[in-house]
RNA sequence: GUCCCGUUCGUCUAGAGGCCUAGGACACCGGGUUUUCAUCCCGGCAACAGGGGUUCGACUCCCCUACGGGAUGCCA
């Protein structure tokens, strides 16, 4: 324990590249991340691709990019748990060479069928040992299983949820290297925690039932305990482990949706976690307030709209060059080049809360961009009746001669307008709404004119003219 | 089945025996501001899984039950 207290803090986040970043991985790796750097300690990531059918290099590009991407990246170069494996198998090798594993040739139709009758009978299906005191020798078919201890018990010491006994009894002798002589999750896991000198292991619940095993493996080595946290998982409506089923999983998708990497983490960091009545959370708030010990210990359900809601804020945060830049991307999506407004920096402050997301701002700032326009159907079904096209024939007259195109003079026309008419004011703003945009949704009519420009509000006003 | 972890409003959470007629946020529902939409402001709805203990007193401690999740792989 006190090697612990003396050494630096190190983290890691250990994916296996068998599909994109999830955003549970994405959470994982943050409170690894966060906890390092508040510790002035180093966030290490590694490959865990010993699976040789899953693993794809294509998925581990994206977990490495979307993690530089969202601003986790790492303080070393990542490494690959598929080139170390002469390391691993050297480890076995010690742990056989001092008696805590030995060789088993029980072949997959054996083990399957000790398991069925193991269930059969009520009992915990796990591997009984037959081959423990064969003294076999490796070969073709035979499997380096580890000797666990059949008493005892191992007490796993978690920041989170305190002390978890596991007795021995209940574990079985797992397997270290494969028939084929290649080292499993388990041996590599934890000879690597012990390589890259880590000193607190942050991952998922769900390993935490695996801990006690890997304990006996760092026992058998002589490696020194590590600090566990073991974080509830992220769950979908239905309580089970949020998955493609329930909503978009990977990063990527967020990302492309709109949603800010700020507000990502933002989101990811309060599932499980607060701080008072704080909601709003950039990274270097967490590493100022997070506190591992204050996490959550149940599942806690992943809800977009709060996601969404949290995005709404960390865009209003941003100055409008920030959003300008983070705009442009999505903007290119519908062929947008955003100077191509002769008064982008109105036009943008003007519709920045139109939508919680960068992509449906993006969206909504097509009309004043491209010349096709899509008409809101409900919208013109309710406000271009004859009444609206009068209007709209009567306004295209009285702003042709509006010379000083300012919101101002716009505003007071309009007004006039709609007083010696005895209009309500929607009756005579609606239609021209629609004209210039396609739907009622914009900023201010006056405001609207202006962005718009006066040919290209005729214009648009003779258009839906000429459709009707 | 067995082992492990968990259980406060629909959701995320506050709550470390009296501060709780259980607080905040999101969502939802009303109302207001706004020439529309959005933003913004105000208000409302809504929870301690159940049962036993311990205690003068339990959301908080203990036990049981129920429910949920995870693990039980030559996957990680």
């Amino acid at each position: 324990m006190e090697k612990i207290l003396m050494n630096k803090v190190v983290t890691r986040f250990a994916p296996s590249p068998t599909g994109t970043l999830h955003i549970g991985g994405v959470r994982t790796a943050l409170f690894n991340y966060v906890y390092a750097k508040q510790n002035n300690g180093l966030f290490l990531i590694r490959i865990e691709d010993t699976d040789k059918e899953r693993s794809k290099k294509e998925f581990e590009k994206n977990i490495l990019d979307s993690l530089s991407s969202i601003g986790l990246s790492p303080d070393e170069k990542p490494i690959n748990q598929s080139e170390r494996n002469n390391i691993y198998v050297k480890a076995a090798q010690k742990i056989y060479e001092s008696g805590n594993a030995y060789w088993c040739d029980c072949s997959k139709e054996t083990l399957d069928k000790m398991r069925k009758d193991q269930e059969a009978a009520g009992k915990k299906p796990m591997y009984d040992g037959r081959s423990r005191n064969l003294g076999l020798k490796q070969s073709e078919n035979t499997v380096l299983r580890l000797a666990t201890p059949e008493d005892g018990e191992i007490i796993v010491k978690d920041i989170i949820r305190g002390e978890v006994v596991f007795q021995n009894s209940e574990l079985d002798d797992l397997i270290l290297l494969r028939s084929d002589g290649s080292p499993t999750y388990h041996l590599c896991n934890v000879v690597d925690d012990y390589e890259q000198k880590v000193t607190t292991v942050i991952r998922g619940e769900d390993h935490l039932s695996n801990t006690p095993r890997q304990i006996h493996i760092q026992n058998a080595l002589g490696y020194p305990s590590l600090e566990y946290a073991h974080l509830p998982l992220v769950l979908g409506p239905d309580k089970k482990r949020l998955s493609k089923r329930h909503a978009a999983t990977s990063l990527e998708e967020y990302q492309s949706d709109g949603y800010l990497d700020s507000a990502i983490l933002n989101t990811l960091a309060r599932l499980g976690w607060s701080k008072g009545d704080q909601e709003v959370f950039y990274i270097k708030d967490l590493i100022k307030n997070f506190n591992i010990n204050d996490v959550q210990k149940a599942g806690a359900v992943f809800d977009v709209s709060k996601l969404d809601w949290l995005n709404t804020q960390h865009l209003a945060n941003l100055t409008l060059d920030e959003l300008k830049n983070k705009l442009r991307p999505y903007l290119e999506n519908f062929n947008i080049n955003l100077e191509d407004h002769f008064d982008e920096d109105l036009l943008i402050s003007s519709m920045r809360s139109s939508s919680n997301t960068l992509s449906g701002i993006a969206s909504d700032l097509k009309p004043y961009y491209l010349d096709e326009i899509e008409y809101d159907d409900k919208a013109i079904s309710k406000f271009v009746d004859d009444v609206g096209i009068n209007i709209l024939s009567d306004l295209k007259e009285i702003l042709s001669n509006i010379f000083d195109w300012n919101e101002k003079n716009l505003d007071i026309a309009l007004k006039n307008y709609q007083s010696e008419h005895e209009l309500p004011i929607p009756k005579v703003n609606q239609p021209i709404r629609i004209a210039l945009t396609g739907s009622t949704r914009s900023p201010s009519l006056g405001l609207t004119l202006v962005l718009f420009g006066k040919d290209k509000s005729l214009d648009r006003i003779s258009k839906l003219l000429i459709k009707n």
